[in-house]
DNA sequence: AAGATTTCCGAACGATCGGTAGGTTTTTGT
DNA sequence: ACAAAAACCTACCGATCGTTCGGAAATCTT
């Protein structure tokens, strides 16, 4: 009858990290209703728990979301920016940080990207060390740009906008593909990649 | 000792509108804490009210929401869309469209923008009536694009795409904003019309 | 000044919230 | 097979939620 299906065998310590499979519930519900309005038996209901089965895998409310916003963080270092790191290229680098986020945002990881503007709920040692993770993303693309403008290819344009107004349309993803999913995946992610190279780079 | 200035002198016609402070006041406290994490006390306290002198004013708090959406809007059209409609060329009035949109969200509407993602708190019949307003602002945006291809002045871009992500790099803004509030707001402004375009027009 | 109306408040309502205590079942290690 | 550990439950806690009601101030009308 246990519907959750435990990634590890061991550990599931009390307050530590439990299993993805909860994750990926509380994010979606999280996502669709909100944090405060999303209840903890909200939440236990749609594992197929009791209020308090939950609470034997995590430690509270705040550090369910903590702990979600941090493996949505480590999704993120390992579908995009490690890949991207190998590229050498700037202008590829480019193109591959933005396929391989839209992809990811995609392939499940919509719910994590809409958990993001939870954040203000977490305490504030919490918040910083989210910030810091989303703040060195940010500095990724940031000195990519940095490089393609010493290399001539930029724009006339101020780096700091640029990337943001990049990863903004790219996050931006998460909140209307769910009402447009009639749309081609490959063709959502081609069509992000030119506009968002469009509006960087001299073409 | 009222904290009030009510707009409308006679009417305050229960569950009917109120007046514009309330709006703004609640809009700011739902967009920083969420709208199932901000409480009818928490509203009223900030206005200089108690709950039960705030539900003089109100029907409740699913139909603020609602309300605070529609006047969201009404500023919307008021400053945005009917100002370019008045403009022929397309070019010219996608500029005018992206600037005052800008111009909006930095003239404090960035609270009304930020609440929009609480819609699904409203019940069907008041989520058709946002999102049919939504729909028709898209409508503009996209018909503008339309005539741009006619012109052979648009990239080969899908057109559907090519809005939704100009938008969201516009609304986007009442993200981070306010984490980067050293930015000058003129060059802002013309920073995202120079994106916007870019990644949309051939030049 | 008097009466009517609007504005606001104190107090309470049923419901639900996050969280806990203590016990039962299931799984695991040997 | 059996004990230890982990998973999970029922039942409850105090607090807070949205909302309501009856009345008290304040304001407006005449």
């Amino acid at each position: 009858m246990t519907l959750l299906k435990i990634a590890d065998p061991k550990p599931t310590r009390k307050g530590q990290a439990s299993n993805a499979e909860v994750f990926r519930s509380a994010a979606r519900l999280i996502a669709k209703k909100g944090y405060g309005g999303t209840s903890i038996s909200d939440i236990a209901q749609t594992v197929g728990m009791t209020k308090a089965g939950l609470y034997h895998h995590i430690a509270g409310k705040q550090d369910l979301l903590f702990q979600i916003l941090q493996h949505a963080h480590d999704e993120m270092e390992r579908l995009v920016i490690e890949p991207a790191k190998q590229v050498g290229d700037p202008e590829h680098r480019l193109i591959e940080i933005t396929r391989r986020h839209v992809r990811g945002i995609l392939d499940g990881g919509l719910e994590f990207t809409l958990l993001y503007r939870e954040r203000h709920h977490l305490d504030d040692a919490q918040q910083e060390t989210i910030a810091l993770r989303t703040r060195a993303y940010l500095a990724l693309v940031g000195a990519t740009l940095e490089e393609l403008a010493m290399e001539g290819k930029l724009r006339d344009l101020d780096i700091q906008i640029g990337t943001i107004h990049l990863l903004k349309t790219i996050s931006g993803i998460a909140d209307w593909y769910p009402m447009f999913s009639e749309i081609d995946e490959d063709h959502l992610v081609e069509q992000t990649v030119n506009f968002g190279l469009s509006a960087i780079l001299k073409r």
